[in-house]
DNA sequence: CTGAAAGCGCTTACAG
DNA sequence: CTGAAAGCGCTTACAG
């Protein structure tokens, strides 16, 4: 192994200063075209690159605004652990000096997504190198973070996409592919001719739609002899609940059920168990948190699909940091987290660590 | 958020100069044992963090040694991801100014691991600053490995473990585990009564043994009525065929079959579609790779247990690497990397890279 | 036992 | 347009 080439090296072979070396490989100004070209050929022929923890060091401070749900009773199910991924990553950067602006923000109040991007873009003066978020944009965020792209701020997304929004990559789920895969573990395991109970979640949420999607699709195309019972709701819980409840005594043909919410999973899991059915109805449930672990460990939920938000996070701020530290553009501007079904016998290697 | 905190920083504070932080810090000799707590305590007040980066730039390079079999027929199926794996995370660290002894071994021959890992020990004279490798050892790797604890190298295992061998840690799947959730999948797909082709390999290889121990435990614990049909074979593919064909004759009540090995799991599907039974038996086949993938596509495979042999060694490295280059020891010995089953529905997410 | 100083690879004013 | 020099945070001889 060759010791590692330094941009000494190079303004050696180039007969040049070293600073003249760093203006021709960051394109500043202050170098004839001619004199760039061949400090860029030398770099390219000694395969040279940047040592960026040294340029760290002497560069300074990079600012980073994140935003994400804050904490709240109602998605501590997901983004706690989107924080979670997100600081995991951030603290292994600790030696490349960066300066986290964390803006936890609560819709429905005040302090909103857009709210908030809005805030901390007045606060610094548009003195931001990057901004991560979640990309699931109602129309005055999806303002905010124009003018965020605009001033030539890279823009990272988690777990939702906006594609159009201008942002560089987007790290997430694939919703589809993940409603395909439980339609093809519940098929596998229930008889031909069964029905099965769809909480389909809210339409207008992009997540759930898509993932009913997917389930839908792959029951259509494999023509397979099962029905499915969709039932739409997510905010109302009680009016959700009596309408599954009529759904499943109506019913009795129902031998699987599938939540596409975390949140709702826990509904319709006490369900089944109160209605004496957990024997007879297999259920999968969403994302993986104390009540869905407690409802597999109880027998009551046989599955459980899991999105992996903080690695959807953890990712996503690695693709940002690689791209702002390392100037490496993502492969890809959309990159898929896989979602995992989970077996009660896998279960011993997640609980240990909550 | 406070800028840094520096060993300058700590210097002040403490009336002393840069070089005895670092003395403290380190626990060289050459602090009075009172200066040296008292810089200790000031570090733990201000949250002092050492910038590894500018320790790496400093300190100069730090050698490892990295022994996987090598290229090969027989175990491209696992290890060309194990060095894949590997060299993933070391490129991640071209901060830290490592240079990287790539071993490559091959079983049976004068180039076994003994003989690498020996052969290396004597041409750095023992200077190396840390070896990974895989843990399962044969008595004359066992007396090199004893050989580089010895000398205070620090050892780091992937893939297999041999927790005696004075090793800090070892990331592994968890083959119980493997194979528990195997025998949780097939038994939620398969009639009461069935029987279950298990391809169990070869009862010397630990992976092979551990896998078929969960898979037996996991359907006795839970007295399901189902059959196993357990045979053994590795090395003779010919003579195991012809075992497995018949088999496969003797019990038309065979409905599951899973393959423990991956390079057994292509010889399985091929078998149950020539023998034209691939409708009714349903195949999970192990690890994820070109034939496996294409039995899947064909309909073959049905489901494929993936215990990820790419992460396990990138997760390896970055343990190896955190300890080398910022003093952080794992907070467990041992580390599991999760194995997945993978789906028909989820196989165009592989399939792009690859 | 302790300090002053050099230098790792880079970036950034400053001077020319 | 280009170079010389300072300095980021650290480690390591060297001197005392």
């Amino acid at each position: 192994m060759r010791k590692r080439v330094t941009i000494k090296d190079i303004a050696e072979e180039a007969g040049v200063s070293t600073g003249t070396v760093h203006r021709a490989i960051y394109g500043k100004k202050g170098v004839t075209e001619e004199v760039r070209q061949r400090i860029l050929d030398i770099c390219a022929k000694r395969g040279y690159q940047t040592n960026t923890a040294a340029s760290a060091l002497k560069r300074g401070t990079v600012r980073i605004a994140a935003a994400f749900p804050g904490p709240d009773t109602n998605n501590r199910f997901f983004y706690d652990n989107v924080w979670r991924g997100f600081r995991r990553q951030i603290a292994e950067l600790h030696d490349y000096s960066l300066e986290i602006v964390e803006l936890p923000y609560y819709a429905g109040t005040m302090n909103d997504q857009a709210a908030e991007l809005e805030a901390c873009y007045e606060r610094y003066q548009g003195e931001l190198d990057a901004l991560i978020t979640v990309g699931h944009f109602n129309a005055a965020c999806r303002q905010v973070v124009r003018k965020y792209v605009d001033h030539g701020i890279p823009v990272f997304l988690a777990c939702d996409d906006t594609p159009d929004c201008g942002r560089i990559a987007c790290v997430q789920a694939n919703y589809e592919i993940t409603g395909r895969i439980v339609a093809e573990l519940i098929s596998s395991q229930l008889p031909a001719g069964s029905a099965v109970l769809l909480c389909a979640g809210d339409v207008l949420i992009p997540s759930h739609y898509r993932t009913v999607l997917g389930f839908e699709d792959y029951i259509r195309e494999n023509k397979l002899d099962l029905t499915v019972i969709k039932i739409h709701g997510y905010d109302n819980a009680d009016e959700l609940r009596s309408r599954l409840m009529e759904a499943l005594i109506n019913h009795p043909e129902i031998r699987g059920a599938f939540s596409v919410s975390a949140r709702l999973s826990v509904l319709l899991a006490d369900l089944v168990a109160k209605m004496n059915r957990a024997d007879e109805i297999r259920v999968i449930a969403s994302d993986l948190f104390q009540e869905t672990i407690q409802n597999m460990e109880a027998g009551i939920v046989k599955n459980i699909i899991y999105k992996d938000p903080e690695s959807q996070a953890y990712l996503a701020t690695k693709v940002m940091s690689e791209y702002l530290l390392k100037a490496q553009k993502p492969l890809n501007d959309i990159q898929y987290v896989e979602s995992r079904v989970i077996f009660r016998s896998s279960l011993s290697l997640y609980t240990e660590d909550r």
